[in-house]
DNA sequence: AATAATTTTAGAATGAGTCTAAAAAGGAGG
DNA sequence: CCTCCTTTTTAGACTCATTCTAAAATTATT
């Protein structure tokens, strides 16, 4: 494990945001001055290839990096722009439920306009 | 409702496959030869706004588009690579509950391995 | 230390999707 | 059928997140 790729896993698992690549670019370069775009997607495609993080693919199209590996879906404001987890009980059940063969993953992403902004527009 | 319109919603409604926006002109181009890419893109932008497509952003990043106007999710086999619909009833009322603010719509990917992939490695 | 394998880097390339401005098509009123 | 006004279409240029490239740097192996 090289430095950087250290610090990029260590950036995505610093805090509970769902950062862009650039966002990520930003971050690390804060730690490692100078460190490469190219490295920074490299290291995210080995990371998501490593299951150590996982690629949320958002709304405005830019991806996004989540560092945490408990199932949870994605709440997207279309308002503010904002990614925030979300939890539904047992959901892989409920999934399993209605599925036949054998389940991998999920990707749950509801848009909506969160209570902030709700509130801001009454 | 212009010719062109008409035609690209006629395409997606015309059989249950998930088109990409470039099948979906290639499809159109049949029937109005010489209809433009941003036309296409126009319309697949306005046919979403007035919720009569709905559009998924799959797994290859290219976005694909669905013309069912009933909420459904979708299964993504991971050694076939069909995609299928799939319900849970009363699913948005499921993610209301857990959902605060106004909830708009839903994406739901699960990706697992098809009954038929698994039956033939077993 | 020398050699081989991997990773990083800067910058160029890619391509799905968006924008632009001019031409065409509709639409309302007469 | 005409004019005026708004909307849509069109071709092609453009954007920008991501990928590719090839040389340099780093790391691992003998």
């Amino acid at each position: 494990m090289t430095r950087q790729k250290a610090c990029i896993l260590e950036v995505i698992r610093s805090d509970r945001a769902h950062h862009t690549a650039d966002e990520i670019l930003a971050l690390a370069s804060e730690r490692l001055p100078g460190i490469s775009r190219a490295t920074v997607y490299n290291n995210l495609k080995a990371l998501e290839r490593d299951k150590l993080i996982r690629r949320i693919t958002a709304e405005d199209s830019k991806d996004r990096y989540d560092g945490s590996f408990i199932p949870h879906g994605h709440l997207f404001c279309t308002e503010c722009g904002e990614v925030t987890d979300f939890d539904i009980p047992d959901f892989c059940g409920i999934l399993m439920d209605y599925t036949e063969g054998r389940m991998d993953s999920y990707e749950l992403k509801v848009r909506y306009v969160c209570k902030k902004c709700c509130d801001v527009n009454n």
